[in-house]
DNA sequence: GGGCTGTACTG
DNA sequence: CAGTACA
DNA sequence: GCCC
């Protein structure tokens, strides 16, 4: 077994060795780096040592790995582990009380080669000033500012104490911010500002000369209408030499992140429509230089730009490269460390070469901090401790969980309360999520945006098949939908069930920008656009997509005109579009009237149920599943009725088009996926047909009931407490080997009835609208 | 440092 | 047997 | 990803 995993390991190393040097490059730079060529001849690459980027998805290293070896959760080399959290203790400090910062999580980051081995280290600490010491009465922010109103509820009141972050971390601190729109009547913006009086500045609602920076909400606003605000609230144009309009996003985050201010004349916090030209001198280089590269800095870029700068008179006070010099506080290098922050405001460009050494490693820092910005978010799920406790030992005992059980688990519960003292009232019961009627719904929680957004890196990792991190996600996801208050801080994220700090400071991140930085990285991303289309293939899953795009496929045309297709993956491919498309509820309908009816005709006795998403109650689904039973029918009786008669039947009909996976033994299979069109259509849809014998329709309508959570959660319950489910019962005296797998068949317990399925397993029956974890 | 559901079809 | 799919 |  070893040599096997070896083997696979080495196989899968020199496979991902090719597509790992795009990978690697275009961590850095963000996706635009010549993919094309890299794709399309590997070899030709030089064998950059790469810099294995586990944060492509590309190279969904995890991933991948985890198909290596055998669908197990393989973690990253420790390198890997090492190197993200330096940077993540730079950006977040540690011991910090506050919340934490964004997301410097990066456990898929990496390692940036060894030129940058040492920025960590200054990111490490930004002197602050030591000096300033406590003016001991009134906060910064009091003092010059306006208090903005407390997060919680929509009218509150001032929030008057604050809660600042440690004098080092205060990226903003005594800059005086206005903010564009300048209110705080949207909680996004009222989270806004009370971030940046966090950080050590003050905000005011009138304008003033000492406004050191306008904020924008990014989305909204552009650089005109800006100015037009301004101009009608009297500001002189002169003003804006030394004063700083940026985007509040990616802005404070990544100043939070790399723990000192940043450039704000960068391209990428520009508000769109800012003329470059038009900045300060300064800006101007900054400016121009970032310009081209958009939100991702790379590399070669600074470098250029670095040129550019010293050949050019103007000097640049590069606010950015004072600070990271002195690694040391001890030791300031000689100069300007705070002084960059000065000179941020303001004016005196201190230039010096360190200055550009400073640009470019920043922008590297810069660059591999957004790779490594963890995409997703968890949700839900949930097999949980406490019942295991119970029950793990096993046996069947008690089937039916007494109440008292019930109790026992919910204090075990890791903390559930913090934010959401008021709803729920009872704590969750356990943490299996099959136990928790769906609660919550929906459409009003406070967390529906977070959500949302979790939901959709959710669907990346998913795509990716990094099975684990899905897991993760959709695990958090649930308990967010849970919740009945806003969860605004990684702080209070982070005490919920499976919230862990990572997505903790991405459900803060979110909150705070609206969005996943992470998330938008990799939507860009050409390799990533490839690999999800060929994901998207049925039949491809994320090996042979990588094949293909190790073998320089882009297209699906290059598919099928190059590459050699089962027979799945040709129709996949044909009609790719038609199973992309949601199968409205009716037409879903349809298709079962349509079985049905053929049925009917063939043998009154049989009966089809739809299935799956449908029987949940949703509005649309992926595609079509119907079970197919007959009373007091054996599994040949269904099966050469079906395979024989009302298969061939349909297919000539025209309502069958084609199959897909069918059984292959002639008696006792029991599924058929294949795919079906209406006769007024012409959008093919996945049909997934399975004959059931009456004695096993319990398990089978909770099996083909789904959703694929509850019945993970469900059936991992059931192995706790040494049982087994299936599709076609529920089974005691499993015996297990030392890793749950699976020793003897068990006696069966239970098939027919889907309600005592529960009852035995003492889960609260759910209807099936309420099985959607 | 390992688990995270259990099964069935394809090639 | 690995890969893919199904809930 | 989280949890043990």
């Amino acid at each position: 077994m070893l040599d096997d995993a070896l083997r696979e390991k080495t196989a899968y190393f020199e496979q991902q060795e090719l597509s790992d040097k795009d990978g690697g490059d275009m961590s850095l730079g963000d996706s635009y780096l010549n993919i094309g060529p890299v794709l399309a001849d590997s070899e030709a690459m030089p064998p950059p040592k790469l810099v294995r980027k586990p944060s492509s998805f590309l190279g969904p290293t995890p991933k991948e790995l985890q198909m290596s070896f055998g669908a197990r959760g393989v973690k990253q080399p420790s390198s890997f582990r090492s190197e993200s959290s330096k940077l993540e203790r730079s950006a977040t400090a540690p011991g910090t009380t506050t919340t934490k910062s964004f997301p410097a999580t990066g456990l898929r980051q990496r390692p940036t080669s060894s030129p940058q081995a040492k920025v960590p280290e200054r990111l490490k600490r930004t002197t602050s000033l030591p000096d300033m010491k406590v003016k001991n009465e009134l906060p910064f922010y009091k003092r010059v500012g306006v208090i903005p109103r407390e997060l919680k509820k929509s009218n509150a009141k001032p929030a008057d104490n604050i809660k600042l972050e440690p004098e080092g971390r205060q990226v903003l601190r005594d800059k005086v911010v206005y903010f564009y729109p300048n209110n705080d009547t949207s909680m996004p913006r009222r989270m806004r500002i009370h971030k940046i009086i966090q950080l050590g500045a003050a905000w005011v609602r009138a304008w003033r000369e000492d406004i050191t920076h306008i904020m924008v909400d990014e989305s909204y606003h552009t650089y005109s209408q800006v100015l037009r605000h301004l101009n009608k609230a009297g500001l002189p144009c002169r003003e804006q030499r030394r004063i700083f309009l940026v985007k509040f996003d990616p802005y404070v985050p990544q100043c939070i992140q790399f723990g000192t201010l940043l450039d704000p004349s960068a391209g990428r916090f520009l508000v769109k429509g800012a003329p470059i030209s038009n900045r300060t001198a300064v800006d101007t280089d900054h400016a121009s230089q970032s310009s081209e590269s958009q939100g991702s800095l790379q590399v070669k870029p600074s470098l250029r730009q670095l040129t550019a700068h010293d050949s050019q008179t103007h000097s640049t006070p590069t606010e950015n490269s004072p600070q990271n010099v002195n690694s040391d506080p001890s030791h300031p290098p000689g100069s300007s460390q705070e002084i960059v922050k000065d000179s941020f405001i303001g004016d005196e460009p201190n230039e010096s070469t360190d200055a550009y050494n400073d640009d470019l490693s920043q922008a590297i820092q810069e660059t591999k901090a957004i790779a490594h910005l963890p995409l997703d978010e968890e949700e839900e799920e949930g097999p949980t401790s406490s019942i295991d406790h119970d029950s793990d030992s096993g046996t069947d005992d008690e089937i039916p969980e007494p109440p008292s059980k019930r109790l026992k688990l919910s204090t075990s519960t890791p903390a559930p309360p913090k934010g959401k003292s008021k709803g729920k009232g009872k704590a969750p019961s356990s943490t299996f999520q099959c136990m928790n009627p769906s609660g919550a719904a929906s459409s009003a929680n406070p967390n529906s945006r977070t959500i949302e957004i979790l939901d959709q890196m959710c669907k990346y990792y998913d795509q990716m098949q990094d099975q684990w991190r899905t897991f993760a996600y959709r695990k958090a996801i649930s308990t967010l939908r849970k919740q009945d208050t806003k969860i605004t801080t990684a702080k209070e994220a982070a005490v919920l069930p499976f919230i862990g700090q990572r997505l903790a400071d991405k459900i803060e991140e979110i909150v705070l920008t609206d969005r996943l930085r992470r998330l938008d990285s990799t939507r860009d991303d050409p390799t990533d656009q490839v690999l999800r289309l060929f994901l998207g293939v049925y039949g491809a899953g994320l090996a042979q997509a990588s094949k293909w795009i190790q073998a320089g496929y882009r297209t699906l045309d290059d598919l099928t005109t190059k590459a050699k297709l089962t027979s799945s993956q040709k129709i996949g491919i044909e009609h790719y579009s038609d199973f992309a498309q949601r199968i409205p509820r009716t037409e879903v309908e349809a298709h079962g009237t349509t079985i049905k009816s053929a049925l009917r005709t063939l043998d009154p006795t049989f009966s089809a149920t739809i299935m799956g998403s449908y029987r949940r109650g949703a509005k649309d689904s992926g595609d079509i599943d119907i079970i197919i039973t007959k009373p007091s029918a054996s599994i040949a009786q269904l099966h050469s009725l079906v395979f024989k008669t009302l298969i061939p039947s349909l297919t000539s009909s025209g309502f069958l088009k084609c199959k897909l996976a069918t059984s292959s033994r002639t008696d006792d299979g029991t599924k058929w996926h294949g795919v079906s069109c209406l006769p007024d259509s012409t959008t093919w849809r996945r049909l997934d047909l399975l004959l059931v014998p009456e004695e096993e329709m319990g398990a089978a309508l909770l099996y083909f009931t789904g959703n694929d959570i509850f019945n993970r959660s469900i059936r991992l319950l059931a192995s706790k407490k040494g049982m087994r489910l299936n599709q076609r019962g529920l089974y005691r005296d499993v015996v297990r080997g030392r890793n749950r797998e699976k020793l003897n068949e068990g006696t069966l317990v239970e098939g027919r009835s889907e309600r005592k399925i529960f009852e035995i397993l003492g889960v609260p029956w759910r209807e099936p609208g309420e099985r959607i974890c």
